[in-house]
DNA sequence: CCTGGAGTTGTCCTA
DNA sequence: TTAGGACAACTCCAG
């Protein structure tokens, strides 16, 4: 029988896997992930994400009888050493498309065909290809709406998923060598020194099965009322699948048709909605594809001379979660203890750092990057562009948030606010999301004390504002300049 | 070719 | 109290 390598990368997982179920299929596989930070270099994993990982390859490994392989390096060398130690015919990889990602493999698919070891791609992460959507004069989309309605609903239904292999025969273990230096999950280091992240890890069920209860789940609670609930952080209308999405524990095609499925329900809105959502998701790698430079530049180069402020200690307040804004302190407490943060929070958190502190988007995004157990290439630096207004089809200038107004209006309770702001557990709700305009008799009596045990906000709100329409009215006119 | 409406997630002011 | 308009410029796309 033939021997097959079968390259794990982001779809940790074995049903609907569709190079899994090739390999499979034909040859005896040799199950590999190669944690590659050689070719990421500065996209390298961040921590929070790395935890995950941990945690999703042990799950994957019982999945695979204890049959994974994991090694750490330049998997150009690794997969062709193996190949050649060990006689395979062939290689199977489901596609990634980060650009780093594209020319690795580029380069390793060349390097296997000289070896002449046939090379096997598939489509296990995105209904659609970024390359097969296009305008009709044959360019990229730059607007959401067409794209997603015309170009993807217009285009070829996305395939049907795929049942896990019935059968999955291993190749016998690789032989240990040295210079392969095959090593344990725990070798990989993937776990930071501190004990941080127990608390992140203790917020998931991390792994394949548990991906499709949080689908089930989100089914059975969530859906209903989706289109509404998701604006508020304290409800449980949101998926939480982009942790698991992300690694590939679950396919957008699975989700995508079980959709479907139930599009004669009485709430085929909400699920139009929700699906709209994995659109924005492929969206954001649609970008990324078409736009490299994407994590780097601003898509729209009048921003480049945006004046950005530099204070580096405001930029502190806010990673920390003390900037005295309570929403935004809730939502970067929420991020440094859960390794995620509601959607609605991210866009104030967000609008918040690149509006009312006038810091980069760049800022905002490396800590997301770090922080989020769901931190991806595509939807995080497309994400920051659309809040920061320098993207394709970015939110207009004037669309800053007002965290106090949010609060009230998503909020309105303070569930979510008090859970993660504990300091203001006491604080009526009237002030709670503005305590320094309170009076001092309601301080007292809710026991916060600004400045010493809550800050007072680090930037006044309308004057914050009105700087940060100035500097975006200076984007202006600056071409007669 | 041109024209015009519409475009994920808001806020503030005025009548 | 509430509804409507202003707040850019540009892209997409149907007519």
């Amino acid at each position: 029988m033939k021997k097959a390598i079968y390259w794990f990368r982001q779809d940790l997982r074995l049903s609907d896997n569709p190079a899994l179920s090739a390999a499979a299929s034909d040859s005896e596989v040799l199950p590999i992930y190669i944690l590659d930070d050689v070719n990421a270099g500065e996209y390298s994993m961040g921590a929070a994400s790395r935890s995950w990982l941990h945690h999703s390859l042990i799950a994957l490994n019982k999945q695979l009888k204890g049959k994974l392989k994991v090694y750490k390096g330049d998997p150009a060398n690794i997969l062709l050493e193996i190949a050649k130690n060990y006689s395979v015919d062939s290689i199977y990889w489901n596609r990634c498309y980060e650009p780093w990602q594209i020319s690795r493999d580029k380069n390793i698919k060349k390097l296997f065909e000289e070896h002449n070891i046939a090379v096997n791609s598939y489509n296990g992460s995105l209904l659609w290809e970024p390359w097969e959507v296009l305008k009709q004069d044959q360019t990229p989309y730059k607007v959401f709406t067409p794209y997603y309605r015309k170009g993807c609903l217009g285009g070829r239904a996305p395939r049907e998923p795929i049942a896990a292999p019935s059968k999955l025969l291993f190749a016998d273990a690789i032989p240990n060598s040295d210079s392969l230096n095959i090593k344990d999950i725990e070798d990989l280091k993937l776990l930071p020194e501190k004990t941080w992240h127990h608390k992140i890890i203790n917020s998931w069920d991390i792994g394949e099965e548990a991906a499709h209860q949080r689908l089930d789940d989100f089914l059975a609670q969530g859906i209903s009322d989706y289109k509404e609930g998701r604006n508020f952080p304290y409800k449980a209308n949101v998926s939480r699948l982009s942790p698991h999405l992300h690694f590939g524990e679950i396919s957008p095609h699975f989700i995508w048709h079980k959709m479907q499925f139930k599009n004669d329900s009485s709430y085929s809105s909400d699920i139009d909605h929700f699906c709209s959502e994995l659109g924005w998701r492929e969206f954001s790698y649609y970008l990324l594809y078409h736009f490299p430079n994407l994590p780097k530049q601003n898509l729209n180069n009048k921003f480049d001379s945006f004046p950005w402020a530099q204070d580096l200690k405001l930029l502190s307040c806010w990673q920390r979660g003390q900037t005295g804004i309570p929403i935004v302190d809730a939502g970067m407490r929420e991020l440094w203890q859960t390794g995620y943060m509601h959607n609605r929070v991210r866009m104030i958190v967000g609008s918040f750092l690149v509006k009312n502190l006038l810091l980069h988007w760049h800022h905002g995004e490396r800590w997301f990057w770090d922080c989020l157990i769901d931190a991806d290439l595509a939807s995080n630096n497309a994400s920051w562009q659309w809040v920061a207004g320098c993207g394709t089809d970015a939110a207009p200038y004037f669309r800053i948030f007002n965290p106090v107004t949010q609060g009230q209006k998503f909020d309105a309770a303070g569930l979510y606010t008090r859970k993660f702001v504990p300091e203001l557990q006491l604080m009526p709700e009237q002030y709670l999301f503005n305590p320094w305009e309170a009076p001092a008799n309601i301080l007292h009596s809710a026991g916060v004390e600004l400045g010493s045990n809550y800050p007072k906000p680090i930037v006044d709100l309308k004057e914050s504002r009105n700087r940060a329409l100035e500097a975006f009215a200076s984007l202006k006119h600056q071409e007669y300049e």
